[in-house]
DNA sequence: TCAAGTTAAATTGTCGACAAACGACAGTTT
DNA sequence: AAACTGTCGTTTGTCGACAATTTAACTTGA
């Protein structure tokens, strides 16, 4: 469905309107491509006039771009001091994998009870090929982008949209925050195949099954991440703030 | 616990710092206000620049409580168009219950593990004594507010940030939502009753028996408040929406 | 009468400018 | 020496104005 041709629209939609609004996205969209890829590091302060005087923009987008991203987590703000990127500490990564353990445990549930396992299973395999395609290259960053994709392909498909919601937010802010990290934590291959039991678990058709395979495969992820955090700020304690343009 | 005084930071807040950023704020709490009381319906515009000229300000601040209050759930925004009272449908209500069902019970537990029962049972006991209090005089309104406080001081002292931030977005729909609600639906002690099953259970320190009362207690909530929306949409299937100052 | 095309009014997105607020540094006082 | 106070430069919060877009109102034609 949804493939017949619209005759009652315009004829082709060939380029995506580009609304006038989209300066602030797409100045959001290169603040958040900064702070994933560690160009922006937690503390950093986002100047609103650096930016735009970079851009060659008003301060006005930037702000709007700013606000966005604040409420997607990945920027906080201080009044009359302006932005900073987010400072995530080990105890607030426990907290996040928390809350991500429970909407997903119910989303994996809900995509059984709803009964659309059988139409995502081929997307999800797509997104494993993926995943440890890009591990090869050694792109960590990207890799784990791809393992959020896997997961987010469940949540989305599980029918809450408020699930999904909350979902990307703190995607956003897992992908941030593990931009610091160097190192895979595992085998790609081994992490493949832990995917592999939650679609074993899926297709099992039982709901405590697939909550059980995302209790534990999101646990262990949890352990992992946290832990590596712990330590690296036992290494650095208080990192100071640096200035970027 | 946690009412020993803190000897390790400042001793009192005595001035509370006011920020000049306030004017957004002072916005956003007059919009959120106009939401939640009703004035201001479901699908209504708001325009930028009527409410500037009411407000007697520029339309930047009136900006930024828009994004504001989009992000925080009760305003929609649509490029070039402006912002919109968000519509919540019962489907949304729906997702709204059952993702707030996930975070509470898990809060209602963390609650236990963390040993924190004791030190809110006390606020908890005020905070009912407010509700039926405020049912008397047949403010519905504030009856839901204390409503959400309750559940509210259960989440914030379960330890969680995460947890509690989504819960005050998910709390905002909710009170806007049920602005359109004229009656109660239950009896004001009946309801007061059922929330002092709440607090058994969490004293019995049982971490199981937390996560059951607070299943089945939201549950009962959402069955009631989504089967009134649904009702309401078979009688109103697309309310026109309204021009409003 | 209704439909489509055209024009006018209103509203949003963006811009540059101004004043208040903050952080830093220096000077003064105890 | 330490702490407080005053000044200075930088940055944000706010403002009014302009350009682009949408909405409506109006005209025209079948």
């Amino acid at each position: 469905m949804a493939s017949l041709p619209d005759m009652t629209s315009k004829p082709p939609p060939l380029f995506p309107r580009l609304a006038r609004d989209a300066l602030s996205q797409r100045i959001a969209q290169a603040l958040t491509e900064a702070i994933v890829s560690g160009r922006l590091k937690p503390g950093d302060r986002v100047s609103e006039s650096a930016i735009a005087r970079e851009m060659g923009t008003s301060r006005a987008p930037v702000r709007e771009a700013g606000r966005l991203l604040e409420s997607a987590g990945l920027l906080v703000s201080k009044a009359n001091r302006g932005f900073f990127v987010r400072t995530i500490t080990a105890d607030d990564l426990d907290s996040i994998y928390e809350l991500r353990l429970c909407i997903e445990r119910e989303a994996a549930a809900r995509l059984v009870r709803v009964g659309g396992v059988a139409g995502v299973v081929p997307d999800l395999h797509l997104q494993l090929d993926e995943m440890t395609g890009r591990s090869a290259d050694g792109q960590v960053i990207h890799q784990i982008a791809a393992d959020l994709q896997f997961h987010r392909l469940i949540v989305k498909n599980s029918g809450n949209s408020r699930f999904l919601a909350v979902f990307d937010t703190l995607a956003s802010e897992i992908q941030a925050s593990t931009a610091l990290i160097d190192r895979v934590f595992d085998d790609p291959h081994k992490i493949a195949r832990n995917h592999l039991l939650i679609i074993d678990a899926l297709e099992t058709g039982d709901e405590g099954e697939a909550r059980a395979a995302m209790d534990y495969h999101i646990g262990v992820a949890r352990e992992a991440v946290v832990n590596h955090f712990r330590v690296l700020e036992a290494g650095h304690p208080a990192p100071p703030p640096r200035k970027v343009p």
